[in-house]
DNA sequence: TGGGTCATGTAACCTGTTACATGATTAG
DNA sequence: CTAATCATGTAACAGGTTACATGACCCA
């Protein structure tokens, strides 16, 4: 996974792995992380693939660094996943795990988790992402036309945030009617 | 995270690894999935843990079986789990990771492509989620009390399969609109 | 003098996936 | 007879995390 986004940033030009690690910092963070750990070690494995070129320049008062090139290969790959296999979307959400064991602790511990929650921000903040955003079009995107499309995953994520936000207070409406069953000790049951 | 799962499961009563994999197949699908390859290695680290206890249970007609139960460190990390660190968001989506880099592909393809992922549905379809629900109160949650929290993540379920359907439309709206612009050879610049 | 940025990586570990392997019973 | 269910696992691999290690330059 963290390779094809390798190469997609690759593809909008050339990069060393600390400049890669510093876009998925700053600008992709909200879909993805990477650690130097891990992209260094893609970098090696996706040069011995042919997916990309590597070479070594010499820098005066800095250290001296590697660039990394897309190769013919790398773009033939990077269209090969784009195109490939509609999502599974791998449904494995630690967090709606953790939801439906709660309850095993007290209602009312769980409401104060649901309120706190709701406050809380999934996505990073509009304004730091706009301020990501320029740095994006300015070192990756020359084509303005593309940033529709980082657009869009800028919107999913508010979108989410909203979504999330309107669940986190079902969630306490639902175990604030439930506590008022418990203490009225009128158990209809409601399946 | 896996081995919280079956924590949990097994807090509700004691199972086989076997019946622990069915459990994740039937019922908790739509937020976490387990092999059995996975559940047998999970079990032994935990019992080394101290976190699970097994008894060997021979069977006539049917191959012997290995239950575990929970034992109180087992009860004690779950609890510990459930009330630790409110939740990073691990922030990690192949599908926006995709979405962002679409801009490779033709933008009739994207609209195609954005058309299609409307109409698929990204978690599993209610009448599935009722039969599982049935299930799950039968064989693993004696308290009805706790169904809520089952109930919650469903509804997380259908309000994000909601806002999923939403987002592709603006998608495709929003790359409309960017041909449109294209054949009009009007670019107003729109940032 | 100390912390941030640029720049490189290695090693161990954890978690999840895929493929493989076995074998009895039971229902259609 | 054959497919599904019950029941157990191993091995290899892939991908991501954490911790560690080095070192120069620049700014306050």
């Amino acid at each position: 996974m963290l390779k094809h986004g390798i190469l997609g940033l690759l593809n909008y030009g050339d990069k060393t792995g600390y400049e890669i690690m510093t876009v998925f910092r700053d600008s992709l963070n909200h879909f993805w992380t990477a650690q130097t750990s891990q992209i260094y070690r893609e970098l090696q494995t996706m040069e011995k693939n042919g997916w990309i070129s590597q070479r070594h320049v010499e820098q005066a008062g800095k250290p001296d660094k590697n660039v990394f090139s897309i190769t013919e290969a790398g773009r033939a790959e990077l269209l090969g996943w784009l195109r490939a296999d509609n999502l599974p979307k791998s449904a494995r959400d630690p967090f709606l795990m953790k939801t439906f064991f709660r309850g095993e602790l007290p209602v009312e511990e769980n409401i104060a988790y649901f309120r706190a929650c709701g406050q809380e921000r999934v996505f990073p903040d509009d304004g730091k992402q706009a301020t990501a955003a320029a740095e994006m079009y300015r070192q990756a995107i020359q084509n303005p036309e593309k940033a529709v499309y980082w657009k869009l995953t800028i919107e999913f994520g508010r979108m989410f945030e909203r979504m999330y936000r309107q669940w986190c207070q079902i969630c306490v409406q639902e175990l604030e009617s439930l506590q008022q069953n418990q203490k009225n000790g009128t158990e209809e049951k409601e399946v």
